[in-house]
DNA sequence: AACTCAAACTAACAAATGTTAGTTTGTAGA
DNA sequence: TCTACAAACTAACATTTGTTAGTTTGAGTT
Protein backbone atom coordinates (compact mmCIF):
# COMPACT_ATOMS: atom_id res chain seq x y z
CA UNK A 1 0.00 0.00 0.00
CA UNK A 2 2.67 2.61 0.63
CA UNK A 3 2.43 6.20 -0.60
CA UNK A 4 -0.92 7.56 -0.47
CA UNK A 5 -0.58 9.77 -3.73
CA UNK A 6 -2.76 8.61 -6.97
CA UNK A 7 1.13 7.21 -9.18
CA UNK A 8 1.59 4.91 -5.64
CA UNK A 9 -2.01 3.57 -5.74
CA UNK A 10 -1.91 2.51 -9.08
CA UNK A 11 1.22 0.74 -8.81
CA UNK A 12 -0.01 -0.97 -5.25
CA UNK A 13 -3.28 -2.09 -7.67
CA UNK A 14 -1.17 -3.30 -10.35
CA UNK A 15 0.97 -5.27 -8.29
CA UNK A 16 -1.63 -6.98 -6.72
CA UNK A 17 -3.50 -8.35 -10.38
CA UNK A 18 0.07 -8.57 -12.03
CA UNK A 19 0.13 -11.44 -8.70
CA UNK A 20 -3.30 -12.43 -9.20
CA UNK A 21 -3.24 -12.97 -13.35
CA UNK A 22 0.24 -11.99 -14.06
CA UNK A 23 1.85 -9.03 -16.14
CA UNK A 24 -0.02 -9.61 -19.16
CA UNK A 25 -2.71 -11.16 -18.58
CA UNK A 26 -3.25 -7.85 -16.82
CA UNK A 27 -5.07 -4.90 -19.32
CA UNK A 28 -4.67 -1.32 -18.35
CA UNK A 29 -8.30 -1.09 -18.79
CA UNK A 30 -8.36 -3.75 -15.97
CA UNK A 31 -6.16 -1.80 -13.41
CA UNK A 32 -7.84 1.06 -14.36
CA UNK A 33 -11.25 -0.58 -13.61
CA UNK A 34 -10.09 -1.06 -9.95
CA UNK A 35 -9.25 2.51 -9.44
CA UNK A 36 -12.83 3.57 -10.55
CA UNK A 37 -11.40 5.22 -13.86
CA UNK A 38 -10.89 4.72 -17.61
CA UNK A 39 -7.75 3.21 -18.75
CA UNK A 40 -6.67 6.61 -20.81
CA UNK A 41 -6.96 8.71 -16.77
CA UNK A 42 -3.95 6.43 -15.77
CA UNK A 43 -1.66 8.30 -18.14
CA UNK A 44 -1.77 11.22 -16.07
CA UNK A 45 0.20 9.76 -13.81
CA UNK A 46 2.70 6.84 -15.19
CA UNK A 47 3.87 7.32 -18.67
CA UNK A 48 3.29 3.45 -19.67
CA UNK A 49 2.30 -0.20 -18.57
CA UNK A 50 5.72 -1.31 -18.73
CA UNK A 51 6.97 1.58 -16.69
CA UNK A 52 4.77 0.62 -13.82
CA UNK A 53 6.54 -2.99 -14.07
CA UNK A 54 9.54 -1.70 -14.16
CA UNK A 55 8.74 0.85 -11.00
CA UNK A 56 7.32 -2.52 -8.59
CA UNK A 57 10.25 -4.61 -9.97
CA UNK A 58 13.45 -2.61 -9.75
CA UNK A 59 12.40 -0.93 -6.31
CA UNK A 60 11.91 -4.24 -4.40
CA UNK A 61 15.03 -5.50 -6.15
CA UNK A 62 16.86 -2.62 -4.66
CA UNK A 63 15.60 -3.24 -1.10
CA UNK A 64 17.08 -6.40 -1.18
CA UNK A 65 20.40 -5.27 -2.94
CA UNK A 66 20.77 -2.78 0.16
CA UNK A 67 19.50 -5.10 2.39
CA UNK A 68 22.30 -8.02 0.98
CA UNK A 69 25.26 -5.43 1.31
CA UNK A 70 24.28 -4.02 4.59
CA UNK A 71 24.32 -7.94 5.62
CA UNK A 72 27.40 -8.84 4.22
CA UNK A 73 29.29 -6.16 5.32
CA UNK A 74 28.42 -6.54 9.11
CA UNK A 75 31.54 -8.56 10.84
CA UNK A 76 28.60 -11.03 11.65
CA UNK A 77 29.38 -14.64 11.62
CA UNK A 78 28.11 -16.82 8.72
CA UNK A 79 24.91 -18.14 10.45
CA UNK A 80 24.12 -14.69 11.70
CA UNK A 81 23.77 -13.20 8.25
CA UNK A 82 22.40 -15.98 6.89
CA UNK A 83 19.71 -15.72 9.62
CA UNK A 84 19.56 -12.04 9.01
CA UNK A 85 18.67 -12.82 4.96
CA UNK A 86 15.76 -14.62 6.28
CA UNK A 87 14.62 -11.44 8.28
CA UNK A 88 15.14 -9.44 5.19
CA UNK A 89 13.02 -11.65 3.18
CA UNK A 90 9.95 -12.52 5.22
CA UNK A 91 10.27 -9.11 6.62
CA UNK A 92 9.82 -7.76 3.15
CA UNK A 93 7.02 -10.15 2.02
CA UNK A 94 5.30 -9.90 4.73
CA UNK A 95 5.38 -5.90 4.05
CA UNK A 96 3.88 -6.41 0.30
CA UNK A 97 3.26 -9.94 -0.71
CA UNK A 98 2.18 -9.01 -4.16
CA UNK A 99 5.43 -6.93 -4.50
CA UNK A 100 7.44 -10.08 -4.19
CA UNK A 101 5.21 -11.82 -6.35
CA UNK A 102 6.09 -9.62 -8.89
CA UNK A 103 9.32 -9.47 -8.38
CA UNK A 104 9.87 -13.82 -8.56
CA UNK A 105 7.27 -14.02 -11.67
CA UNK A 106 7.48 -10.36 -13.94
CA UNK A 107 10.75 -9.94 -13.86
CA UNK A 108 11.20 -11.76 -17.39
CA UNK A 109 8.88 -8.66 -18.96
CA UNK A 110 11.37 -6.51 -18.38
CA UNK A 111 13.01 -4.99 -21.25
CA UNK A 112 16.65 -4.00 -22.58
CA UNK A 113 18.61 -2.08 -19.95
CA UNK A 114 15.71 -2.82 -17.54
CA UNK A 115 16.12 -6.14 -17.67
CA UNK A 116 19.87 -6.13 -18.04
CA UNK A 117 19.85 -4.01 -14.98
CA UNK A 118 17.55 -6.45 -12.83
CA UNK A 119 19.90 -9.39 -14.02
CA UNK A 120 23.01 -7.70 -12.94
CA UNK A 121 21.50 -7.07 -8.95
CA UNK A 122 19.62 -10.47 -8.95
CA UNK A 123 23.37 -12.02 -10.01
CA UNK A 124 24.83 -9.61 -7.25
CA UNK A 125 22.75 -11.06 -4.22
CA UNK A 126 23.76 -14.86 -5.54
CA UNK A 127 26.97 -13.79 -5.32
CA UNK A 128 26.51 -12.27 -1.99
CA UNK A 129 24.80 -15.34 -0.96
CA UNK A 130 27.52 -17.74 -1.82
CA UNK A 131 30.12 -15.81 -0.43
CA UNK A 132 28.49 -15.97 3.22
CA UNK A 133 28.05 -19.83 2.71
CA UNK A 134 31.54 -20.31 1.38
CA UNK A 135 32.69 -18.26 4.46
CA UNK A 136 30.82 -20.24 6.31
CA UNK A 137 32.10 -23.50 4.90
CA UNK A 138 35.77 -22.90 5.31
CA UNK A 139 34.98 -21.69 9.16
CA UNK A 140 33.39 -24.74 9.97
CA UNK A 141 30.20 -23.19 10.88
CA UNK A 142 28.04 -24.90 7.42
CA UNK A 143 28.41 -28.64 6.27
CA UNK A 144 30.30 -29.05 3.29
CA UNK A 145 27.52 -29.73 1.20
CA UNK A 146 26.98 -28.78 -2.99
CA UNK A 147 27.09 -24.78 -2.46
CA UNK A 148 24.44 -24.51 -5.39
CA UNK A 149 22.44 -26.58 -4.16
CA UNK A 150 22.67 -25.12 -0.68
CA UNK A 151 21.78 -21.78 -1.56
CA UNK A 152 19.07 -22.40 -4.34
CA UNK A 153 17.36 -24.94 -1.69
CA UNK A 154 17.24 -21.64 1.01
CA UNK A 155 16.44 -19.00 -1.82
CA UNK A 156 13.62 -21.19 -3.22
CA UNK A 157 11.93 -21.37 -0.11
CA UNK A 158 12.21 -17.48 0.87
CA UNK A 159 11.60 -16.37 -2.47
CA UNK A 160 8.18 -18.20 -2.90
CA UNK A 161 7.15 -17.31 0.79
CA UNK A 162 4.48 -15.04 -0.06
CA UNK A 163 3.35 -18.02 -2.24
CA UNK A 164 1.80 -19.93 1.35
CA UNK A 165 1.87 -16.98 3.50
CA UNK A 166 -1.18 -16.32 0.84
CA UNK A 167 -2.95 -19.08 2.09
CA UNK A 168 -1.64 -19.25 5.64
CA UNK A 169 -1.01 -16.71 8.08
CA UNK A 170 -1.19 -19.10 11.19
CA UNK A 171 2.06 -17.68 12.72
CA UNK A 172 3.09 -13.99 13.68
CA UNK A 173 5.80 -12.39 12.11
CA UNK A 174 8.19 -13.20 14.75
CA UNK A 175 7.32 -16.57 15.30
CA UNK A 176 7.56 -17.36 11.19
CA UNK A 177 11.15 -16.29 11.57
CA UNK A 178 11.88 -18.36 14.40
CA UNK A 179 10.39 -21.49 12.86
CA UNK A 180 12.16 -20.62 9.23
CA UNK A 181 15.23 -20.06 10.74
CA UNK A 182 15.12 -23.66 12.48
CA UNK A 183 13.67 -25.75 9.46
CA UNK A 184 16.52 -23.75 7.31
CA UNK A 185 19.82 -23.58 9.24
CA UNK A 186 19.63 -27.00 11.18
CA UNK A 187 20.39 -29.20 7.75
CA UNK A 188 23.24 -26.79 7.35
CA UNK A 189 24.47 -26.02 10.42
CA UNK A 190 27.61 -28.88 10.91
CA UNK A 191 26.60 -29.67 14.49
CA UNK A 192 23.08 -29.78 14.01
CA UNK B 1 9.97 -33.84 -26.17
CA UNK B 2 8.11 -37.10 -25.86
CA UNK B 3 6.12 -38.83 -28.82
CA UNK B 4 6.20 -37.47 -31.70
CA UNK B 5 3.24 -36.87 -33.59
CA UNK B 6 2.24 -33.46 -34.45
CA UNK B 7 0.29 -32.80 -31.32
CA UNK B 8 2.71 -33.54 -29.38
CA UNK B 9 5.39 -31.47 -31.23
CA UNK B 10 2.84 -28.44 -30.66
CA UNK B 11 2.34 -29.10 -27.03
CA UNK B 12 6.00 -29.18 -26.57
CA UNK B 13 7.25 -26.10 -28.32
CA UNK B 14 3.86 -24.71 -26.55
CA UNK B 15 5.62 -25.49 -23.07
CA UNK B 16 8.83 -24.22 -24.10
CA UNK B 17 7.71 -20.69 -24.57
CA UNK B 18 5.11 -20.61 -21.94
CA UNK B 19 8.22 -21.01 -19.80
CA UNK B 20 10.04 -18.43 -21.39
CA UNK B 21 7.33 -15.93 -21.59
CA UNK B 22 4.19 -17.05 -20.01
CA UNK B 23 0.78 -18.57 -21.08
CA UNK B 24 -0.40 -14.91 -21.89
CA UNK B 25 2.26 -13.58 -23.41
CA UNK B 26 3.01 -16.27 -25.90
CA UNK B 27 0.11 -15.71 -29.19
CA UNK B 28 -0.64 -19.04 -31.54
CA UNK B 29 1.51 -16.84 -34.18
CA UNK B 30 4.31 -17.20 -31.99
CA UNK B 31 3.66 -20.63 -31.63
CA UNK B 32 3.01 -21.47 -35.25
CA UNK B 33 6.31 -19.91 -36.09
CA UNK B 34 8.32 -22.07 -33.93
CA UNK B 35 6.90 -24.99 -35.63
CA UNK B 36 7.60 -23.22 -38.92
CA UNK B 37 3.82 -23.23 -39.79
CA UNK B 38 1.02 -20.40 -40.09
CA UNK B 39 -1.18 -20.00 -36.71
CA UNK B 40 -4.41 -21.22 -38.78
CA UNK B 41 -2.79 -24.87 -39.12
CA UNK B 42 -2.38 -25.27 -35.45
CA UNK B 43 -6.39 -26.00 -35.47
CA UNK B 44 -5.69 -28.93 -37.38
CA UNK B 45 -4.36 -30.77 -34.34
CA UNK B 46 -5.76 -28.56 -31.12
CA UNK B 47 -8.48 -26.99 -31.15
CA UNK B 48 -7.79 -24.26 -28.70
CA UNK B 49 -5.17 -22.38 -26.87
CA UNK B 50 -6.63 -23.24 -23.73
CA UNK B 51 -6.66 -26.47 -24.29
CA UNK B 52 -2.61 -26.77 -25.12
CA UNK B 53 -1.98 -25.24 -21.16
CA UNK B 54 -5.09 -27.89 -20.18
CA UNK B 55 -3.38 -30.75 -22.05
CA UNK B 56 -0.36 -29.63 -19.97
CA UNK B 57 -0.55 -29.20 -16.64
CA UNK B 58 -3.65 -31.77 -16.52
CA UNK B 59 -0.91 -34.59 -17.48
CA UNK B 60 1.89 -33.44 -14.93
CA UNK B 61 -0.49 -33.12 -12.27
CA UNK B 62 -1.97 -36.51 -12.62
CA UNK B 63 2.08 -37.92 -12.92
CA UNK B 64 2.17 -36.14 -9.66
CA UNK B 65 -1.27 -37.15 -7.86
CA UNK B 66 -0.07 -40.60 -8.99
CA UNK B 67 2.90 -40.93 -7.56
CA UNK B 68 1.47 -39.48 -4.16
CA UNK B 69 -0.38 -42.54 -4.30
CA UNK B 70 2.19 -44.70 -4.83
CA UNK B 71 4.50 -43.17 -2.80
CA UNK B 72 2.47 -42.60 0.08
CA UNK B 73 0.66 -46.41 -0.04
CA UNK B 74 3.52 -48.36 0.82
CA UNK B 75 4.16 -49.34 3.64
CA UNK B 76 7.85 -47.40 4.26
CA UNK B 77 9.01 -45.08 6.93
CA UNK B 78 7.79 -41.82 6.88
CA UNK B 79 11.53 -40.34 5.98
CA UNK B 80 11.83 -43.19 2.93
CA UNK B 81 8.78 -41.84 1.59
CA UNK B 82 9.92 -38.11 1.89
CA UNK B 83 12.63 -39.44 -0.05
CA UNK B 84 10.63 -41.06 -2.80
CA UNK B 85 9.03 -37.74 -3.28
CA UNK B 86 11.84 -36.09 -3.80
CA UNK B 87 13.06 -38.66 -6.32
CA UNK B 88 9.84 -37.62 -8.07
CA UNK B 89 10.35 -34.43 -7.97
CA UNK B 90 13.91 -34.72 -9.57
CA UNK B 91 12.73 -36.78 -11.87
CA UNK B 92 9.89 -35.53 -13.67
CA UNK B 93 11.76 -32.24 -13.30
CA UNK B 94 14.73 -33.65 -15.41
CA UNK B 95 12.47 -35.27 -17.73
CA UNK B 96 10.75 -31.65 -19.09
CA UNK B 97 11.70 -28.53 -16.97
CA UNK B 98 9.28 -26.61 -19.07
CA UNK B 99 5.84 -28.68 -18.43
CA UNK B 100 7.08 -28.22 -14.84
CA UNK B 101 7.26 -24.27 -15.36
CA UNK B 102 3.97 -24.32 -16.75
CA UNK B 103 2.92 -25.90 -13.99
CA UNK B 104 4.06 -23.61 -11.23
CA UNK B 105 2.96 -20.34 -13.59
CA UNK B 106 0.39 -20.62 -16.11
CA UNK B 107 -1.73 -23.28 -14.04
CA UNK B 108 -3.80 -19.42 -12.89
CA UNK B 109 -5.16 -19.43 -16.57
CA UNK B 110 -6.95 -22.60 -16.67
CA UNK B 111 -10.60 -21.74 -16.26
CA UNK B 112 -13.51 -23.47 -14.47
CA UNK B 113 -13.64 -27.21 -14.55
CA UNK B 114 -9.97 -27.62 -15.49
CA UNK B 115 -9.19 -25.30 -12.58
CA UNK B 116 -11.15 -26.95 -10.20
CA UNK B 117 -9.64 -30.45 -11.30
CA UNK B 118 -6.63 -28.83 -11.17
CA UNK B 119 -6.87 -27.75 -7.29
CA UNK B 120 -8.32 -30.46 -6.19
CA UNK B 121 -5.24 -32.51 -6.90
CA UNK B 122 -3.02 -29.70 -5.81
CA UNK B 123 -4.75 -29.94 -2.33
CA UNK B 124 -4.98 -33.80 -2.14
CA UNK B 125 -1.07 -34.05 -2.90
CA UNK B 126 -0.52 -31.60 0.04
CA UNK B 127 -2.73 -33.44 2.44
CA UNK B 128 -0.68 -36.43 1.24
CA UNK B 129 2.95 -34.77 2.30
CA UNK B 130 1.34 -33.52 5.48
CA UNK B 131 -0.49 -37.25 6.46
CA UNK B 132 3.26 -38.03 6.01
CA UNK B 133 4.93 -35.73 7.97
CA UNK B 134 2.28 -35.69 10.37
CA UNK B 135 3.24 -39.68 10.90
CA UNK B 136 6.46 -38.80 10.66
CA UNK B 137 6.24 -36.48 13.92
CA UNK B 138 4.74 -39.09 16.10
CA UNK B 139 6.88 -41.55 14.77
CA UNK B 140 9.48 -39.53 16.45
CA UNK B 141 11.27 -39.93 12.74
CA UNK B 142 10.46 -36.04 12.31
CA UNK B 143 11.38 -32.81 14.32
CA UNK B 144 8.51 -31.53 15.88
CA UNK B 145 8.66 -28.19 13.94
CA UNK B 146 5.38 -26.23 12.62
CA UNK B 147 3.99 -28.43 10.51
CA UNK B 148 2.77 -26.32 7.21
CA UNK B 149 6.29 -24.68 7.92
CA UNK B 150 8.18 -27.67 7.20
CA UNK B 151 6.36 -28.73 4.37
CA UNK B 152 5.84 -25.52 2.25
CA UNK B 153 9.75 -25.20 3.07
CA UNK B 154 10.38 -28.40 1.21
CA UNK B 155 7.66 -27.82 -1.00
CA UNK B 156 9.16 -24.67 -2.56
CA UNK B 157 12.75 -26.20 -2.67
CA UNK B 158 11.22 -29.30 -4.89
CA UNK B 159 8.77 -27.20 -7.15
CA UNK B 160 10.94 -23.96 -8.08
CA UNK B 161 13.97 -26.73 -8.95
CA UNK B 162 13.42 -26.15 -12.81
CA UNK B 163 14.39 -22.66 -12.19
CA UNK B 164 18.42 -23.41 -11.07
CA UNK B 165 18.60 -26.52 -12.87
CA UNK B 166 17.95 -25.10 -16.48
CA UNK B 167 21.11 -22.10 -15.37
CA UNK B 168 23.67 -24.99 -13.62
CA UNK B 169 23.92 -28.35 -14.71
CA UNK B 170 26.37 -29.24 -12.34
CA UNK B 171 25.73 -32.27 -11.28
CA UNK B 172 24.13 -35.50 -12.24
CA UNK B 173 20.70 -36.73 -11.48
CA UNK B 174 21.59 -39.36 -8.95
CA UNK B 175 24.09 -36.65 -7.12
CA UNK B 176 21.27 -34.23 -7.48
CA UNK B 177 18.81 -36.34 -5.11
CA UNK B 178 21.74 -37.21 -2.77
CA UNK B 179 22.75 -33.74 -2.28
CA UNK B 180 18.89 -32.53 -2.24
CA UNK B 181 18.44 -35.30 0.23
CA UNK B 182 20.83 -34.24 2.27
CA UNK B 183 20.03 -30.72 2.60
CA UNK B 184 16.69 -30.53 2.80
CA UNK B 185 16.41 -33.34 5.49
CA UNK B 186 18.82 -33.32 7.80
CA UNK B 187 17.28 -30.24 8.89
CA UNK B 188 14.24 -32.47 9.68
CA UNK B 189 15.57 -35.70 10.88
CA UNK B 190 15.36 -35.14 14.44
CA UNK B 191 18.65 -37.66 14.92
CA UNK B 192 20.83 -35.21 12.72
C1' DA C 1 -14.90 36.59 -10.90
C1' DA C 2 -11.04 35.05 -13.47
C1' DC C 3 -7.18 31.98 -13.66
C1' DT C 4 -4.50 27.74 -12.95
C1' DC C 5 -3.75 23.17 -13.02
C1' DA C 6 -4.10 18.47 -11.83
C1' DA C 7 -6.83 14.83 -12.99
C1' DA C 8 -10.56 12.99 -14.87
C1' DC C 9 -13.08 12.26 -19.33
C1' DT C 10 -14.53 10.80 -24.61
C1' DA C 11 -13.11 9.21 -28.92
C1' DA C 12 -10.20 7.22 -31.71
C1' DC C 13 -5.89 4.81 -33.56
C1' DA C 14 -3.04 0.99 -35.31
C1' DA C 15 -1.52 -3.31 -34.02
C1' DA C 16 -2.09 -7.78 -32.20
C1' DT C 17 -5.09 -11.43 -30.59
C1' DG C 18 -7.69 -16.18 -31.03
C1' DT C 19 -10.29 -18.30 -34.21
C1' DT C 20 -13.07 -19.69 -38.50
C1' DA C 21 -14.00 -20.66 -43.44
C1' DG C 22 -12.68 -22.19 -47.48
C1' DT C 23 -8.84 -23.75 -50.45
C1' DT C 24 -4.57 -26.02 -51.95
C1' DT C 25 -1.03 -29.56 -51.59
C1' DG C 26 1.22 -33.83 -51.27
C1' DT C 27 1.36 -38.54 -50.27
C1' DA C 28 -0.44 -43.29 -49.63
C1' DG C 29 -3.71 -46.89 -51.09
C1' DA C 30 -7.01 -48.68 -54.62
C1' DT D 1 -4.35 -42.92 -62.62
C1' DC D 2 -7.89 -41.82 -59.46
C1' DT D 3 -9.36 -41.13 -54.80
C1' DA D 4 -9.05 -39.90 -50.02
C1' DC D 5 -7.43 -37.38 -46.51
C1' DA D 6 -4.34 -35.24 -43.34
C1' DA D 7 -2.16 -31.11 -42.98
C1' DA D 8 -0.73 -27.15 -44.72
C1' DC D 9 -2.24 -22.64 -46.71
C1' DT D 10 -4.66 -17.57 -47.51
C1' DA D 11 -7.93 -14.37 -46.09
C1' DA D 12 -10.72 -12.54 -43.08
C1' DC D 13 -13.42 -11.70 -38.64
C1' DA D 14 -14.51 -9.46 -34.23
C1' DT D 15 -12.17 -8.22 -29.95
C1' DT D 16 -8.86 -6.56 -27.18
C1' DT D 17 -4.64 -4.24 -26.65
C1' DG D 18 -1.58 0.06 -25.31
C1' DT D 19 -1.61 4.59 -26.25
C1' DT D 20 -2.59 9.52 -27.94
C1' DA D 21 -5.22 13.81 -28.71
C1' DG D 22 -8.18 16.91 -27.31
C1' DT D 23 -11.74 18.27 -23.91
C1' DT D 24 -14.16 18.84 -19.48
C1' DT D 25 -14.35 19.18 -14.54
C1' DG D 26 -13.62 20.96 -10.09
C1' DA D 27 -11.10 22.72 -6.37
C1' DG D 28 -7.75 26.24 -4.82
C1' DT D 29 -5.55 30.89 -5.54
C1' DT D 30 -5.44 35.56 -6.82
Amino acid sequence: MEKSDRKSEILSVAARLFRERGYSAVSMRDIAQEMDMKAASLYNHITSKQQILVSIVVQIAEEFTVGMERISSSGDSAIHQLEQLIDLHIELTLHDPSVIACLNNDWMHLTDSDLKYFLKMRDKYEEGFKAILKRGMTNGEIANVNLEVIMFSLLSTLRTFYLWYGRKKLLSGDELKVQMKRVLLNGIITSA
